[in-house]
DNA sequence: GTTCCGCATGAATCGATAG
DNA sequence: ACTATCGATTCATGCGGAA
């Protein structure tokens, strides 16, 4: 199972990746930052002249039927949505990728506060580009059991239940539990509420992560391990690989490593790779292949 | 309270509204080359320069402190995402307007559907357009109670309590609702899930309209009326004028009526202004001022 | 072992103040 | 006028300590 943790600045660094090696480009790039004279940011106008030539060796890296999968969110400046994003889109495009899909992540745990002409931001951009239209695809790996039943349909009928005869209301739940228990699963749609209840059904085994990982100190920027996982079982098999070229903390590595899939991840500072490091020797644990893994190659076989 | 109906081309119709007039212009614009049947349908490529000089009508009826909220989707052309969306709304910049926020409808209640390389769709994007950083916003209006439109703590209270100790999940989830329910209500997120009882815990008096909105079938590409209400209470004061240029079967109209705002809907087939006119005449109820609007004049007139 | 409560804090944003 | 910094605002979540 090889984990590659690549210490250097992410365009110099990818070029030292091998040709259509990798299955999935999953990753969170810093955003735009304004000041960037005090914190070294890269400011929202020179953002795609410095994005592009890290995607340009993506493309390079990244299989004919992979996909890359990029994170990101608009700044406010001046009061406004900056533009930044969307340029980015359309540049990569003119690059040659495709524009897939969108996806939005809904982020439950989103920043407090309160302003007079805004309110809080919960979701995030998570857009899909790939180099081929037909590319490789494992809907069945992220089905979810009864879809959106968890968050929405139980608790609207506890509601109903309640308001309309509170007596009833504690079996008359139960027994709409163990109703829907028995039913199919059926496939996402392109709305993420990561939640651990979702993927805690989906794959018992990383209920535990995604417990620990939301309240993970040890990076300002991270995002939650349910997100790269779904991605990384969406778009590719055991074995293959996937690449983070702005690990951060780790979390793609921890999702790829558990996923029993090799990974490669590039940050410029040596302490994210000394962090990313330890934390998958910490939260990734040796084990067989999983129930869902073994599912899904006795399907691929047969 | 008056309504009009405008029948007849967009862009000229407009020329007839007065300058200024209008405190908020909510609509969902026909897609591209959606509903061909009806509209003749803008091919993508071509969309931005069909949408231009109507946005121009539409910042001269708007008053400076007013606001437009535009509902649109990328069309998949050649399984890629169209960038038409993106590029209007560049465009729209250029043209003056402020790109203050991007909101997100998330439609939880859609269509179900499976594609080979695609899940469901089951978001819009609502963009923000101002004419100026100071625009009127009465955030007070739509506050919620109890957090992320009352989904996320109640359930999972009631999950908890029914996981750890079911058989006293009928008591201990009354208790807790009844401790929840004094509390302060709170800000919404830009993240938006319009399902009916959201709105039902929102605005009693909306219930009934919202149940059989969604059912209705007299217009294709209908949006639920909580939609509209939501940015009518956000944005205007009762007796200020709401704009929906592409009014369709009428939804903007019917909640700004119930909420008692003036109305100016447009619409180029002669059948729906009929139908819109017909369905406000139906829905929207003669009462006096509901409860929250008492509550609203009182703060702002102290 | 469970449940409850308090507390810290997170990819933020605006407006005012100071240089 | 313009830029840089600071304080105030605010809520979902997980964790630790206590009962």
């Amino acid at each position: 199972m090889p984990i590659k943790h690549l210490h250097g600045n992410c365009l110099e660094v990818l070029r030292d990746v091998p040709a259509a090696s990798v299955q999935l480009i999953v990753t969170s790039p810093p955003y735009a930052d304004a000041r960037a004279s005090t914190y070294g940011g890269t400011p929202p106008d020179e953002y795609v002249a410095w994005f592009l030539p890290i995607a340009a060796e993506m493309k390079r890296v990244l299989k004919p039927t992979g996909t890359f999968i990029l994170n990101i969110k608009e700044k406010v400046v001046d009061g406004e949505r900056h533009t930044y994003v969307m340029e980015l889109v359309l540049a990569l495009r003119k690059q040659g990728w495709l524009w897939t899909e969108e996806w939005i992540w809904y982020k439950k745990n989103c920043v407090p506060g309160h302003w007079p002409n805004r309110f809080r931001d919960t979701w995030e951009h998570l857009y899909q580009f790939n180099l081929e239209r037909k590319f490789d695809m494992h809907q069945k790996a992220v089905m979810v059991p009864m879809g959106d039943w968890a968050k929405t349909r139980i608790p609207r009928l506890s509601e109903k239940d309640r308001t309309r005869d509170p007596s009833a209301s504690g079996s008359g739940f139960a027994k709409n539990v163990s109703n829907w228990a028995g039913r199919d699963k059926v496939y996402p749609t392109n709305v993420l509420d990561v939640e651990l209840d979702e993927f805690a059904v989906m794959d018992p085994g990383t209920t535990v992560q995604l417990a620990t990982e939301t309240g993970f100190q040890g990076h300002s920027a991270a995002f939650p391990v349910g997100l790269p996982e779904f991605f990384i079982k969406l778009f590719t098999r055991e074995g293959e690989t996937v690449l983070d070229p702005f690990q951060g903390s780790g979390t793609s590595g921890v999702a790829a490593t558990n996923l029993r899939r090799d990974y490669v991840g590039i940050d410029w500072l040596e302490e994210n790779i000394a962090l990313a490091k330890a934390r998958i020797e910490r939260e990734c644990r040796p084990q067989g292949p999983s129930l869902m893994d073994l599912v899904e190659s006795i399907e691929n076989s047969g």
